[in-house]
DNA sequence: GTAGGGTTAG
């Protein structure tokens, strides 16, 4: 037998009690083959405790089989009598990964009922489950429900506020955690850092950063997460320093929140550099691609899709998104619609990105085409959501398809209950503005006051430019006084500004702004757009890149 | 037993 030979200690135990097994199994539940020792071993007790069976549950959950995990929780409620909180523990994580708030509220409700859902680690396992949900408001509940808690409840709490975008409550927890002295954990400093880093806190994750090395924990996640916290905050520099002073181990995540840092603060030959240093991952090779689309470089991008499909990570729809983005960003819209169509799993970005792609080079009916089959049967279940809502208006405003916009901005607010943000309230504007229905354009504020939308620059941006279109004086100078007062130091706003006042034959205003400009020290960057050329012996092969960006030449 | 670091669309 493979087994006794592999463990020949393990044949002495056969034939003891069930508790002797269950101390063994405990032993050996980390080391390599724990799975199949455990499982296999387990079918050899004859009688099966309760700790023996909490014990293999939780090897499954551990091992991230949430499925068998819960068939041998139903198992273990149809025939026993005494499940306890060490049964609910790894039920409740199981249940969060299945991530069906159903069977999560029945173990629940199990749990109340049998008096268990007051225990520490059961409390912050629903902690944790609740924030898995997105029920952070019960996530909360569970927290203060406790009498006592301890730094890893505290920790999940960090966890589930980040996890629903709040850093800034987060990092108050934080700070009610050093007023009741409950001593940090790696795992606290980890979360806090995430939290500087999303909420800019420069100075408190600078804090953080000196109790790192006065804790003296040189641990590869925190480093990770230094890294990261000093990439968000446009300190490369310092996060290439840790990187550069690492005693600990390296692993994928370092190097790939690295290389995230590197194309965030816009050091594309850097992040494809250290991509070069790495044995490819999906995660890796989603931000190199990145890279690519933001500095419409198709001739690296297309040899990271040459890796892509070499090392077999076609069907990541995530990493094939980042592929289709990044040709429709270098101008490939036909290479972009390629990859659209052989995504196996289209997700709301999958949609949303060609819908997008198509619109920003001029194929609204395309676009809208598109949407119609993501609403269409092919597409399963995926909703649109507010960036989708915005791709089919900005088609529609690149192509000139009033009619079509004016449907769309009432059909997804009324099929979709989704509300319009300022940006869809801007490009809904800038579509009837061209058009010269300015009065209706107007007539949308009443609206926007009712939702207790506050116009943001970008609307009052497209007022000025509709009304420089339709001549519209007293109106247009009302947005223009607006926006520069919500937007001073926006060069492309003086432009906006500028453009109307030279339609209506106000040159003495034009005149007035280019003096504040000059005053404040604004200035406007050049236009242009971006050609790659390529050399293969003496021919040049000219790759012209779509996107505009800045006035540049580039020879590879 | 429970908690932590990285990725895609505007």
């Amino acid at each position: 037998m493979l087994r006794l030979k592999l463990f020949p200690s393990y044949s002495v135990l056969l034939g003891k009690s069930s508790i002797n097994y269950c101390s063994k199994i405990n032993i050996f539940r980390r080391r390599t083959f724990d799975t199949y020792i455990h499982h296999h071993l387990f079918d050899d007790i004859p009688q099966k405790d309760i700790s023996s069976l909490n014990s293999l549950l939780n090897s499954h959950a551990r091992n991230g089989e949430a499925v068998a995990t819960w068939d041998l929780f139903l198992k273990m409620h149809c025939t026993r009598t005494d499940l306890n909180s060490y049964t609910f523990t790894p039920v409740l994580t199981a249940c969060a990964t299945l991530l069906d708030p159903k069977r999560g509220h029945q173990v629940h409700a199990l749990m109340i009922k049998l008096g268990v859902d007051c225990e520490i680690v059961a409390k912050t396992a629903l902690i944790d489950l609740y924030s898995k949900y997105g029920q952070l408001g019960d996530s909360v509940s569970a927290f203060y429900e406790m009498r006592y808690r301890d730094v890893v409840a505290w920790n999940a709490i960090l966890s589930s506020y980040l996890r629903h975008g709040l850093p800034r409550k987060a990092l108050e927890l934080f700070a009610d955690m050093r007023k009741e002295r409950v001593e940090f954990s790696e795992f606290t400093l980890c979360s806090a850092l995430k939290a500087c880093a999303s909420s800019r806190a420069c100075q408190q994750g600078k804090q953080i950063h000196a109790v790192v090395i006065v804790m003296g924990r040189d641990l590869v996640v925190l480093s990770t997460a230094l890294i990261n916290f000093y990439s968000h905050l446009g300190q490369i520099d310092a996060a290439m320093k840790i990187y550069r002073t690492l005693s600990c181990r390296t692993d994928d995540v370092m190097f790939n929140t690295l290389i995230s840092g590197c194309v965030r603060n816009k050091r594309y030959d850097a992040a494809l550099s250290i991509m070069s240093l790495i044995r490819p991952n999906a995660v890796a090779l989603t931000s190199a691609l990145s890279a690519c689309s933001e500095n419409s470089d198709i001739w690296i991008g297309k040899q990271i899709h040459g890796v892509v499909i070499r090392q077999g990570f076609t069907h990541d729809t995530q990493l094939s998104n980042a592929v289709l983005d990044m040709y429709a960003k270098c101008g490939k819209i036909r290479e972009a619609s390629l990859v659209f169509d052989r995504i196996a799993r289209k997700d709301v970005v999958s949609w949303t990105s060609m819908i997008d792609a198509y619109g920003v080079h001029g194929y609204g009916a395309e676009a809208i085409d598109l949407f119609k089959r993501m609403e269409g049967k092919e597409n399963n279940d995926v909703l649109p959501n507010s960036v989708s809502f915005l791709a089919v208006l900005s088609a529609c405003a690149r192509s000139g398809l009033v009619e079509q916009g004016r449907k769309y901005f009432y059909m997804f607010q009324e099929k979709y209950g989704l509300v319009p943000a300022p940006e869809h309230y801007a490009c809904f504007i800038d579509i009837l503005g061209r058009a010269g229905q300015i009065e209706e354009a107007w007539s949308l504020f009443p609206g926007m006051v009712d939702k207790n939308i506050k116009p943001s620059p970008a609307v009052w941006a497209a007022v000025v430019n509709a009304c420089r279109i339709n001549l519209d004086v007293e109106r247009g100078e009302f947005a223009a006084k607006c926006l520069i007062q919500l937007e001073p130091n926006n060069p492309g706003n003086y432009v906006a500004l500028s453009n109307f006042f030279a339609a209506i034959g106000r040159w003495d205003s034009v005149d007035a702004l280019r003096s504040i400009m000059k005053r404040r020290g604004i200035i406007k960057g050049e236009g242009g757009s971006w050609v790659t050329m390529h050399k293969f012996g003496d021919k040049i092969q000219h790759e012209h890149s779509g996107t505009a960006s800045f006035g540049n030449l580039q020879e590879v």
